[in-house]
DNA sequence: GCCGTTTTCGGCCCGACTGTTTTCAGTCG
């Protein structure tokens, strides 16, 4: 049972807890703990297997021993008890946006309704309201809910999400209104889906600002609209939800806005333990009588950690995830900055299947202020990607030493995204390989292996002196199709013993290796490339979404290989290449297993 | 159910909007 399986439980009984009235914190004890499980690194059974699982922050005595019987026995005996209380029905209908706990156990209670389409039908039929808290608006918006459920995807990739939220931004600058603006929620920490896009601003004019919000073209749908807070649906399906302060609120208001919620909890908690109150509008200095509350501050973001003896701390790592504590011990990391980057190591040309010439993507790579560039193309055996042979291979060196000529200040480095066969084999002779600058090992076949062999032939490329970086480690699409089966830890630690890098995907689709598993790579040794995958030069700019997955992973500009200038790159390179050599002695190759 | 330089028991973040009420519960972020 995998640690998504495991967090699922957890949120299906806190599910039933809520349609059961149970106590509230109870409730909230199973979701801190599910959301933990799911933002783990290692798989919770190695933990187990550990005794480590008491170690982990939110999971008690209680859950750990829950996790052990899910572990050792892949059933639950209280779940399977308390499911059978509530019928399955009644969880999907939480999905429905106005219908909570209470309203789906009173009409389960008082019409036996156990489905969405049963609590359709009801409530088109009016049945509903005619019980207390009930009304024909309650029946309107059950019946509106169920079909946005229907008909929308949960999350966005962040891509699509950033392009709806600048595009309604850059419309309500326009409002004079409006003082300041800024996206928050889980866009502004840079999560790799979006749920509901966040703006807030600070104006003294709210009923103006709210007004022009709710009038925007693509709106298709208020949800609500109060004086400070609405929400409205726009086209396609994807919820909005603005807020509106003054503008000495505004940056406690961007504090509590852009969460994350437990995060937001940590931190007002901390402001209780010090006399203070935190919210939106401020921090407050708690007095005996309540309406008293003296404002110590609110203009400025960092003021709110100020206030209870924190530094700043950026907004990708809000996530409870241990940035509370390394806020007070004084061991924040230094983030990592978009101008880090002095290159991007994994760019495709027109020679293989990039729409762009080696020329094109060079001149568009110097505009940006890059020093440096790696064409990698795909290898031969990829030959839908248009693949190179060998042939093909001597040939681009041609064209590339031509434009590397041409330029100053500038190096186009001749790469290539190296097919892995199954077999751990690689698409080249180490000959070939030895003349190219950049090597990147890649899997696109063969996904269905099981967990073994993939792992074994990525730890054998790996061993390959030649073999620098590992693209996309885990082969995830977001939203269509999960990694290869792999064993993560497995490899984020032989990434360290080879010195061969782990690449972050920056194609918003994939942004793969995960946040999640950046340090725990980091804490064994490995070095990272954030690299774009450009096979356009628009998509050159997809850089900030890989720098957006390396600060959610904690990573400082000295773990990524591609903030170093030129020189140092290819020292680095040399250097990795010569421990991928010594690491393994003769004869103790652990990939000698397959 | 978790957690602890105020606590091993008694707390547990804080507020806005809607709909159905006539003071508030439910939902949501």
């Amino acid at each position: 049972m995998n640690n998504r399986e495991i967090a699922e439980i957890f949120h299906s009984i806190a599910d039933i807890l809520e349609i059961k009235a149970e106590n509230p914190f109870r409730i909230r004890a199973y979701r801190k703990a599910a959301q933990v499980i799911e933002d783990l690194s290692q798989p919770i059974k190695d933990i187990h297997t550990n005794g480590k699982l008491p170690n982990i922050p939110g999971i008690g005595e209680g859950i750990a021993g829950k996790i052990s019987e899910l572990i050792q026995t892949g059933k639950l005996k209280e779940y399977e008890t308390i499911r059978k209380s509530v019928p399955s029905g009644l969880l999907e209908m939480l999905n429905i946006s106005s219908v909570g706990p209470k309203t789906v156990a009173l009409i389960y209670k008082e019409l036996g309704i156990t489905s969405v389409k049963e609590l359709e039908k009801a409530a088109k039929d009016h049945k509903l309201a005619k019980f207390p808290g009930m009304g024909e608006k309650k029946e309107e918006n059950i019946i509106r809910g169920i079909k946005i459920l229907r008909e929308t995807k949960e999350r966005i990739p962040i891509y699509e999400a950033e392009l709806i939220a600048k595009n309604i931004i850059s419309l309500l600058k326009k409002v004079p209104a409006v003082d300041k603006i800024s996206i928050a929620g889980s866009l502004r920490r840079r999560r790799e889906t979006i749920g509901d896009i966040d703006i807030l601003v600070a104006s003294d004019k709210p009923a103006e600002v709210m007004d022009s919000f709710t009038t925007l073209p693509q709106v298709n749908q208020i949800l609500a609209k109060g004086s400070t807070r609405s929400s409205v649906r726009i086209e396609g399906g994807r919820q909005v939800d603005i807020r509106v302060v003054q503008t000495d609120s505004f940056g406690a208001a961007l504090h509590y806005f852009t969460g994350s919620k437990t995060h937001n909890i940590r931190i007002r908690e901390l402001g209780i333990k010090k006399g203070l109150k935190i919210n939106e509008y401020g921090v407050f200095k708690r007095s005996k009588l309540a309406e008293e509350d003296k404002k110590i501050a609110g203009r400025e973001e960092i003021d709110v950690f100020k206030s209870i003896g924190m530094p700043y701390i950026c907004p990708e790592i809000r996530e409870d995830r241990g940035e509370i504590e390394a806020g007070l011990s004084g061991t924040l990391p230094k983030l990592i900055e978009i101008a880090d980057l002095r290159g991007d190591l994994h760019i495709h040309s027109n020679w293989s299947d990039g729409t762009n010439s080696i020329e094109e993507m060079a001149e568009a790579s110097i505009e940006r202020g890059y020093q440096y560039i790696a064409i990698c193309d795909h290898s031969k055996s990829l030959r839908v990607a248009g693949g190179l042979d060998e042939g093909q291979l001597i040939e681009r060196q041609k064209k590339i030493d031509k434009l590397n000529n041409k330029y100053k200040n500038f190096q186009i480095l001749s790469g290539i995204e190296l097919e892995i066969h199954i077999n751990g084999k690689l698409d080249f002779s180490d000959d070939i390989l030895e003349t190219l600058d950049v090597v990147i090992g890649a899997i696109h076949t063969g996904f269905s292996q099981d967990e073994n062999v993939n792992t074994a032939r990525i730890i054998k490329a790996m061993e390959n002196r030649n073999v620098d970086i590992i693209a996309h480690p885990t082969g995830r699409l977001l939203g269509k199709r999960e990694g290869y089966k792999i064993d993560i830890p497995a490899i984020l630690k032989a990434a360290g013993d080879t010195g061969t890098a782990l690449e972050i995907n920056a194609f918003p689709e994939r942004l793969d290796l995960a946040d999640i598993y950046l340090q725990e790579a980091k804490e064994k040794g490995a070095k990272f490339a954030i690299n774009t995958d450009a096979h356009s030069i628009s998509q050159l700019d997809f850089t900030k979404f890989g720098i957006g997955v390396a600060r959610r992973g904690w990573l400082e500009k000295q773990d990524v290989i591609n903030c170093l200038n030129i020189d140092e790159l290819q020292k680095s390179l040399e250097k990795a290449r010569e421990r991928s050599t010594h690491h393994y002695p003769p004869g103790q190759k652990k990939t000698d297993l397959i």
